[in-house]
DNA sequence: CTTGACGACTTGACCGGTAAAGGTATACTT
DNA sequence: AAGTATACCTTTACCGGTCAAGTCGTCAAG
């Protein structure tokens, strides 16, 4: 049987609230010398608060939930959820994790239920959350996706970064730059969108429509593909939708006899495998960690004034990505 | 404001215990009729059991914590978060992650207040909690861990692992043989141990004790040293402590020049990061899911009996691994 | 006609904290 | 000396469920 802020009370010979007031250090409501004697005895009796009892008074679990997805983009977050975990610890809060399977209906009510404060909700954006969560005034935060419900919403500037991506490219003199990424999933990432466009008026803008040359594809049948074209008629760079897809890719290649950078350049986005891969990466960096800073801000502020509501501003965060240069791109040969 | 069950009881004109009993499907407490009326009007209402007062009065949360180390360790557990988050919304529980951070007082509490129902410890294990869990019989599991003291255990079987990968190098025609790991850091996994003991046991008795050659190094260093050496008395075999390891080993070595398998055969353990390697990379698999589908039952029959306590049982539990060739290990050329 | 069993509820207590209002004594005004 | 502020504690109620015991008809058995 666990030790409650009764059993201190009787041994103490104070009351219930008394011991409350001590350990919860409000200030004003007990003597200096009972709140020690309080103090050390709930030490000596190892008394620990009962987390259920605490959260269910306060109407708060000091729990913050992640929403996500398909489980198989778990490698993709780890950087998320790794530095999540360690901001949160540092408030004293903890993530539980809410996997998003089936209907809206199905799942969604677990953060109207109490179990969590809040909730930060990730790629992919299950269908129908952000509806969800504006409809019932839901502190949250979608990180990395974006909603035109007034939800709040933090992501990276892929427009700029795709643009940086380009220009590398564009600069070490390729000309037959292909775009490529797999095919679009349901509740798929905006940011393929954005890049996709980019990469499109950057071409256009450079005049060579002409090799405008967008894949979406099956890995396998595509590193095939190439091997089998002429080199002539290969592109020489290929910007890939993202890292992950970038390294499946070059692996591939590899085993059909393509060599980056040696026979192609390729890069990828996101910079989380990117330093993995032989040869590690040029990709363009996103900021998950200042990502997951400002979302973690944002939350709090949204679960501080709970109550008094200002109607919440909902202002899209947009964070800034980076060029990382790395050894799978290369100058063309000048010929 | 949120409805309650007092909101449903008011309506239907019954009491509050009926309405719990009603949607609670306790047998016999109630009749079809009203159990009917009260179903509902609890729907029509949009009636969703308060998640903080229901642990509370039941003195379950319905959550299960995974405590783990180093967060850096993140990639590496991400297949067996995501089984683990699978299999646990299944029977209606979810995951909270405590990190392990500094001294067990410091956190291990979180086991014991309630906010979880057991918990699953995973490698590196926070040093002295197999004590702590042991000291207050808490309900937990220690997943791939390797505990003297007498609670829950399930590993993997890395003596037959390793013998299982030597054998492979030594049938391929590999004579240097060398064993690759990182150095020991604190509560590193105790599967190193057993892979290396089986290494040297099996060199040993193949005759090649002058080349075992074990390795406990820094990746890049370590390359660099291979590449200075003359190939004929380099190994040409490396068998990594595992894949992130081995993948890391294998993108330094791409960086001086020497080409797996073409130059020397590499193979690391666990089936994780393998398949994303160039090339894909042999290794011996440690089933993560059976393992995680074990853990579950395990801790699902702990917290179960959590009253009777009839002194558990501590049989650890012992998974088989499996040799997977890919293409990272060729044979010796025939000279 | 009584007794007992049972089905179908209701009542009151309780889980272990927290919030808010309610005493006292002491000190400080005026 | 009466009024009032203040410091320090206690009392009571409450959060929203669940548990266990109690009530009250009804129906069957004795």
């Amino acid at each position: 049987m666990a030790i409650t802020i009764k059993h201190i009370a009787e041994q103490v010979g104070v009351s219930k609230q008394a011991v409350s007031y001590a350990l919860n250090n409000k200030p004003g409501q007990v003597s200096d010398s009972t709140r020690k004697k309080i103090i050390k005895t709930a030490q000596e009796m190892g008394y620990r608060p009962n987390w259920r009892a605490r959260s269910f008074a306060r109407k708060r679990s000091q729990i913050i939930g992640l929403v996500y997805g398909r489980p198989a983009h778990y490698i993709e977050q780890s950087q998320l959820v790794s530095h999540l975990v360690q901001r949160l610890s540092e408030i004293d809060h903890e993530l539980l994790l809410i996997p998003a399977m089936g209907p809206v209906e199905k799942w969604a009510h677990k953060l109207r239920d109490g179990r969590v404060d809040g909730c930060l909700v990730s790629h992919p954006m299950p269908l129908g959350l952000d509806t969800f969560v504006a409809e019932h005034q839901l502190p949250a935060v979608f990180a990395n996706l974006k909603s035109d419900l007034p939800v709040p919403q933090i992501c990276f500037d892929d427009v700029t970064g795709a643009r940086l991506a380009v220009e590398h490219l564009l600069e070490l003199g390729h000309r037959r730059i292909t775009y490529y990424c797999m095919p679009k999933r349901h509740g798929e990432h905006y940011s393929n969108e954005d890049r996709l466009q980019t990469y499109r008026r950057m071409m256009r803008k450079a005049g060579l429509d002409q090799h405008v040359d967008v894949v979406v594809e099956d890995q396998e049948d595509y590193a095939q593909r190439l091997a089998e074209l002429d080199p002539s008629a290969r592109p020489t760079a290929i910007l890939a939708y993202n890292d992950l897809d970038a390294v499946a890719l070059m692996r591939e290649l590899w085993v059909h006899g393509i060599e980056v950078p040696r026979d192609l350049s390729l890069m990828g986005f996101n910079d989380d495998v990117a330093r993995q891969s032989s040869p590690p990466l040029t990709t363009v960096a996103t900021p998950i960690e200042d990502m997951v800073d400002q979302c973690v801000d944002l939350l709090m502020e949204q679960i501080g004034q709970a109550k008094d509501r200002p109607e919440r501003d909902i202002q899209p965060v947009v964070l800034p990505e980076t060029l990382i240069v790395r050894d799978s791109t290369c100058a063309m040969p000048s010929d």
